[in-house]
RNA sequence: GGGAGUUUAGCUCAGCUGGUUCAGAGCAUCUGCCUUACAAGCAGAGGGUCGGCGGUUCGAAUCCGUCAACUCCCACCA
């Protein structure tokens, strides 16, 4: 043994991990055998490792990990996103902390800080990933924006817009004024609000009279272009068809329109529209012709189109405008009111809808296949409820805004003519000569073209992630793809579901025409052992790193494993990880026992332990095969809890107990290495699970070559068990467990061997009588007719066991017992004896199910008998 | 406003096709043990109207209905 005394993992985590890149255990090439293929949710390129990653990655080292035991090729790509809005806004802020205006600078000298900065900080999480013990492929680490995957993205962008599915036009989208970029719609999410409903007085023209209107919005009537109505609101139905109202303050006179879009019951039933921020009011403008004023800047300041309030930013514009409206008796009250107001994902500041030029990815044929192939669970969810979720986004599918107007990130490959129009090419020769052609005119230069400032949404680059890390996108023929396409599991959070999974599966369909992924993992949401999403402003989520170095990598692992069960989110804690960390040591010690004891070449295997072998050999195989189940549904929690106990219970509690020479005493030859051989084994089945540890004990129970290790070897799994002797085994546990309660009611020490005495009957596990007597401590099992009412008496099942204690039982203490047994066992049966007398149970309940209940009244009945004949002698 | 999910021991959760794994596990609690691998341990114990009500069934934690509480997703009502 070379095995340290005390378990502390944080002397061999490291060692292991260097020694599996050093033999490069993860790299993987193509080869005949059969791939298994991850590709990793990249993380932002300048994030930390948070629970959130643990979760995740763990989950997919050890399907990784199990995979690459199972002799495929296992495949786990790993990279980084360049996350263009947050990693942007970083830059921004770190140039801003520097004195340097992000606006001072050219888009090359931005760009130059700005992968300053990834080279700086880039990677960092995939460091840490390595102390998880992440077995991915380093080799094939790839970044959403280096060159290979922006050439992807690229010619995936003129592909899409040849095909006519890209399109460039003035719409109606998100607007974030602090990151002053469109966003998506998933990249805007919408939270209730508390803010006031103000009433504001329109004055109608030629009249003495006005009209209140609603908003939450009162800045917005600098925009405000029409007034509308209900057709059918008879409060309304003074005024005259070609009436128009004065905005108030702005004294600008608008006509008043009817539609019945108005909601009579809300507000006073009059609304007004500024089509150039509000999305309805922009449809009421385009159905009507009205003008579209946009009184906003890009970062929310008001801009000088009206001459009001130019410069203030929208939300000091509120509350200056409710006092200016007061003061001119213009607003007749304001109300609390409860709204839906959406927020920016990435900067979290208040969405402004705004009009503006974007180019957008038509989506409804690519949804098509992508749809069907979920419903049809070609592709499988775990859990399925979100095939639900999927197809209802997929069904109302809108066009996807790609442009955002940032710097980092790929730039969208659109040249603009300088006599108008545009050519969109993947490179700017390739786009030069479409531009001499599209304008008529061989003169064109180079720098007569200007290329397109906006860039691609991140999105757009990962959702070819699966394709693109093979090379896929520009090599489609390329042995690789052809290889590791489509991968195998993909293991990711519910919230990016239509961010990024929805869009991979479109992606897969139209590059590659098949899938990128057989099945999709949705992980939960870590949370605080009292519910609360762990975050940052919180405080209570705890860095990763610290656990691991606390705790050791792979009793955190453990940690989240046992608490996660697909797609429920799950509540962490770290004394979680405390019973991850029990479990190494225990596996520590019962190694080192094994490790001490001496081998007596010339002993004989002894019966108990030959049968000891034999049953655990039956256990171990039942426990493989339900691991093989509880994997094959993606129960990981389970299969590790199979696994836990069995090394816990079954193995540790039960048969190194079985064959644990007694002290001094060496062990036999055979038998040693019969539980070498499990140990080695139940090593394996734990690997996914605690690679360090396992790989520990395997490099040291056994000789190995230099390079060979756990993680690529070779596991056999058991077809079947031996359900019966498993049963008949359970038998004898109870006899030992009976017996130790003798013991420990009679306050016997365990040392004093006892005698038993037991009425044989078919429920007597005789097989096991060696493995009884040692584990008892009995001097022998005397075979009786007769029942000793003198002795300790004990059923199991059928079987009647006494304990000769040389007169030391307490008859009133027994009859007590036997007396309690009794009226629950009459209970039991009258219950039992009600369900088969009755007529409809019997023919109805199926044979298995009758025969069942037949055999409870036999037990019952037998047993009953027994304790009547025990509470007779104890008189 | 629409939809989905959850509710089982003090806590976190299993319980898959209605009946022998049916009321379970881990943690926590309590009791007894520093028994020569392990006190990060061992041997035991207590703890539950399976959210409420109603129904289907020979039989319901499990299926149906309904109510309640919590969570999440989607949706342009100013």
């Amino acid at each position: 043994m070379n095995i340290a005394d005390k378990y502390t993992p944080q002397q061999i985590e490291g060692k292991w991990y260097d020694y599996w890149i050093d033999h490069k255990l993860f790299h993987s090439t193509p080869d005949e055998r059969e791939a298994y293929t991850i590709v990793i949710p990249p993380p932002n390129v300048t994030g930390m490792l948070h629970m959130g990653h643990m979760l995740n990655n763990t989950l997919q080292d050890v399907l990784v990990r199990r995979a690459r035991m199972q002799g495929k090729n296992a495949c786990w790509v790993p990279g980084t996103d360049h996350a263009s809005i947050a990693t942007e806004a970083k830059v921004v802020a770190k140039l801003k902390a520097e004195g340097i205006d992000k606006a001072d600078l050219t888009r090359e000298e931005f760009l130059r800080h700005a992968w300053e900065w990834k080279e700086k900080h880039g990677g960092i999480i995939l460091k840490q990933l390595r102390k998880l013990g992440a077995s991915c492929d380093w080799d094939r680490t790839c970044f959403t924006m280096d060159d290979p995957r922006t050439e992807g993205v690229i010619k995936v962008f003129v592909d899409l817009y040849n095909k006519g599915k890209i399109y460039r036009g003035v719409r109606m989208v998100n607007w974030d004024p602090s990151a002053q970029t469109a966003l998506s719609d998933e990249e805007v999410i919408y939270k209730e609000s508390h803010g006031k409903l103000y009433y504001l007085r329109y004055k109608v023209e030629g009249t003495d009279r006005s009209i209140i209107v609603a908003t939450t919005r009162p800045e917005t009537i600098l925009g405000d272009t029409a007034l509308c109505v209900n057709p059918n609101d008879e409060r309304y139905s003074w005024l005259p068809a070609d009436a128009r109202v004065i905005v108030p303050l702005v004294g600008r006179s608008i006509p008043v329109i009817r539609d019945t879009y108005v909601d009579i019951e809300f507000g006073t039933g009059a609304l007004k529209v500024t089509p150039a921020h509000d999305v309805n009011d922009y449809m009421l403008g385009e159905k009507y012709g009205l003008e579209t004023i946009d009184i906003f800047n890009d970062n929310g300041t008001l801009n000088d189109k009206v001459g009001m309030y130019v410069g203030m930013d929208r939300f000091v514009v509120r509350e200056q405008i409710e006092k200016d409206l007061a003061a001119a008796d213009l607003l007749e009250k304001t109300e609390a009111y409860t709204n839906n107001v959406g927020f920016s994902e990435r900067t979290g500041v208040p969405i402004e809808p705004k009009l503006s030029m974007q180019w957008f990815l038509s989506m409804q044929e690519l949804a098509e296949p992508a749809t069907r192939a979920v419903m049809e669970n070609e592709i499988k969810f775990v859990p399925e409820k979100y095939k639900n979720i999927y197809r209802y986004w997929m069904e109302n599918i809108k066009d996807w805004c790609i442009s955002r107007q940032l710097w980092w990130g790929q730039r969208i490959p659109a040249y603009y003519l300088p006599k108008g129009g545009y050519v969109v090419a993947e490179t700017a020769e390739q786009a030069l000569e479409l531009a001499r052609a599209k304008a008529g005119d061989d003169s064109l230069q180079m720098s007569d073209l200007r290329q397109d400032e906006d860039v691609l949404d991140t999105w757009f680059s990962s959702w070819l992630w699966p394709i693109s890390v093979f090379d896929g996108i520009r090599n489609p023929e390329n042995e690789e793809i052809k290889y590791y396409y489509p991968t195998n599991d993909l293991v990711t959070g519910p919230d990016i579901i239509f961010f990024w999974v929805a869009r991979m599966i479109m992606a897969g369909y139209e590059y590659r025409g098949e899938m990128p992924f057989r099945n999709v993992y949705f992980t939960g949401i870590v949370r605080d052992k009292i519910g609360r999403k762990m975050s940052k402003q919180l405080g209570n989520s705890p860095d990763p790193l610290d656990l691991i170095a606390q705790y050791g990598a792979d009793g955190v692992r453990v940690a989240m494993m046992l608490c996660s069960s697909a797609g429920n989110d799950l509540m962490f804690d770290d004394s979680l990880c405390e019973q991850g960390r029990n479990f190494g040591n225990k596996i520590w010690n019962a190694y080192k026992l094994v490790c001490g004891w001496s081998v007596d070449a010339a002993r004989e295997q002894s019966e108990c332990n030959r049968l000891s072998i034999e049953w655990f050999e039956q256990r171990l195989a039942a426990a493989q095969m339900q691991i093989e189940k509880d994997f094959a549904a993606y129960r990981i929690s389970d299969a590790l809890l199979v696994a836990y106990r069995l090394f816990w219970d079954e193995f540790s509690g039960w048969l190194l107990e079985m064959v644990k020479p007694a002290y001094g005493d060496a062990i036999d030859e055979c038998t040693l290495k019969a539980v070498k051989s499990i140990f080695e084994r139940l090593m394996q089945m734990l690997h996914p699970f605690m690679p360090f540890l396992t790989e520990e004990i395997w490099q040291d129970i056994a000789e190995r070559k230099e390079g060979e290790s756990i993680c690529v070897s070779a596991v056999k799994v058991a077809a079947e068990a031996d359900e019966k002797l498993l049963a008949r085994f359970e038998l004898a546990k109870e006899v030992i467990s009976a017996v130790r309660n003798v013991r420990k009611q009679k306050n016997l020490p365990n040392k004093d061997a006892l005698t038993m005495k037991v009425i044989v009957d078919e429920n007597y596990p005789a097989e096991y009588e060696a493995v009884i007597t040692k584990m008892a401590n009995l001097t022998e099992v005397e075979r009786v007719e007769e029942k000793d009412a003198t002795a300790a008496a004990f059923i199991v099942k059928t079987t009647q066991y006494f304990v000769p204690l040389g007169g030391l039982i307490d008859v009133e203490a027994e009859r007590q017992k036997m007396s309690e047994e009794l009226t629950y066992l009459e209970g039991f049966l009258a219950s039992v004896m009600k369900k088969l007398s009755n007529e409809r149970f019997v023919s109805s309940a199926p044979e298995k199910v009758v025969a069942n209940e037949r055999a409870k009244k036999a037990d019952a009945e037998a047993k009953i008998a027994a304790i009547k004949e025990r509470l007779e002698q104890l008189k």
